[in-house]
DNA sequence: GCTCCACCGGAATAAAAGGGAA
DNA sequence: TTCCCTTTTATTCCGGTGGAGC
């Protein structure tokens, strides 16, 4: 029997497993009206022929915000294109173009024009971007409104350059989505007066409408009948205590689904809830670690040792330890400053600056994040 | 040969709070 | 007790280097 077949004619609790993605967009998004009226309420100028203000929309992870844009844009451009209205909004998630360059390069692509990775000047770039406005590519007063996904990553990066590239052209609107509320940190003054910027807040969701969130998802993705009484509530109560994290929610639904068909099981009990919670966070660990560069592991590993060995961990100590650990590969403190910053942003330790007062100066008290067992499986896993 | 950009490190500057003088 | 000083490191600023696409 083809191997394909026979794993395909197993029983499954799952009626289709897409549903339970967080990237697949609903018809319907629970407990997010407000916020969808409050992008459409800017929007909806650019149906008047009017170049929408710059909107931001601040959020934790797992809120809705990527959905609540995606749902925004699927609805404008189908009454756009009732209305016969020349509207266009590109999507771009900055953590795959990372700096204005390429976001630029990868607009122009979007729109069709034919544009190198490297070798031209951002400047030749920019002029290719504007001239599709100039020459009236795609019809006259063409509207473009860009949506920039996880733009902190960017600013961070590459800084301002890009909005203000952007700001400065016509008929052009922005809708900048970030999990930082102080990512405005990265933006010069020339640039935030250029900005004719609207903020829209989206809140962490409570256990409550998190259960309705999974709920609707299940009818679609799960057999009838096969959730045990309390799945979704703990599933939902978890994630509510994961900062109202969705995507979190989704994920140990779809992950307890899957290990009941591991065991056979025609029924998803909560015991597997609790199961698929230590799968995630194992996996959550292994996959940041895999994908970081070696120099990183190393200070990562060396907070390990020091924290198995109660010490507090102070960045001065740190880099000894670090040295130690790499023999004579090491860079300098000031690269090992750019990785704790780094390894604090993937929440995997955190840090305090204190003061020791006079004679003994300012160091960084560093914590980690996460299960020592966990990290030190998942390194072992990756060597 | 040109450009972008990731990676790197030196140097300048900022910061916090106990110590010590008044 | 108040207030400035001192110390040490955090943090920022900025420029250099080399690989890779064109």
């Amino acid at each position: 029997m083809n191997i394909f077949e026979e794993l395909g004619g197993k029983n499954s609790v799952f009626k289709c497993k897409k549903y339970l993605d967080h990237r697949f967009l609903p018809d319907n998004l629970p407990h997010r009206d407000d916020q969808i009226k409050s992008v459409a309420k800017y929007w909806i100028e650019a149906l008047k022929g009017v170049t929408p203000p710059d909107v931001t929309i601040y959020g934790k992870t797992g809120t809705g915000k990527t959905a609540v844009a995606k749902f925004a844009r699927k609805q404008l451009e189908s009454i756009s294109k009732e209305k016969d209205v020349n509207v266009r909004v590109e999507y771009i998630r900055c953590t795959d173009y990372t700096t204005e360059y390429q976001v630029i390069a990868r607009l122009c692509q979007q729109m069709g024009q034919d544009v190198p990775y490297r070798g031209w000047t951002k400047a030749e770039v920019v002029h290719a971007f504007r001239d599709l406005f100039k020459k009236n590519v795609f019809g006259k007063n063409l509207i473009l409104m860009i949506i920039l996904d996880e733009i902190d990553i960017l600013l961070k990066n590459d800084g301002d350059g890009l909005l203000y590239t952007l700001t400065r052209t016509e008929n052009v609107s922005i809708a900048s989505i970030s999990n930082y509320v102080d990512f405005k940190q990265f933006i010069k003054p020339r640039v935030k007066s250029s900005l004719r910027d609207r903020e829209i807040v989206f809140p962490p969701y409570n256990a409550q409408q998190l259960v309705d969130i999974l709920k609707e998802r299940s009818k679609l993705s799960f057999e009838d009948g096969v959730l045990n009484g309390d799945v979704i509530p703990l599933c939902a109560a978890m994630a509510a205590k994961e900062e109202g994290d969705a995507r979190y929610a989704l994920d140990l639904l779809r992950t307890s689904g899957e290990l009941a068909d591991e065991k056979g099981s025609e029924t998803v009990y909560e015991d597997y809830v609790r199961e698929a919670k230590e799968y995630i966070e194992h996996n959550k660990v292994t996959d940041i670690i895999m994908t970081l560069p070696s120099q990183q592991q190393k200070v990562l590993e060396s907070i390990l040792y020091l924290t198995k060995r109660k010490e507090e961990i102070t960045s001065g100590r740190l880099y000894d330890v670090y040295k130690e650990f790499s023999k004579g590969d090491s860079v300098s403190y000031r690269r090992i400053f750019d990785f704790i910053n780094e390894l604090e942003m993937l929440g995997l330790i955190s840090t305090k600056t204190i003061s020791r007062g006079r004679g003994k100066g300012r160091t960084n008290i560093i914590d980690l994040q996460c299960d020592t067992e966990l990290l030190e499986d998942a390194m072992w896993e990756n060597n």
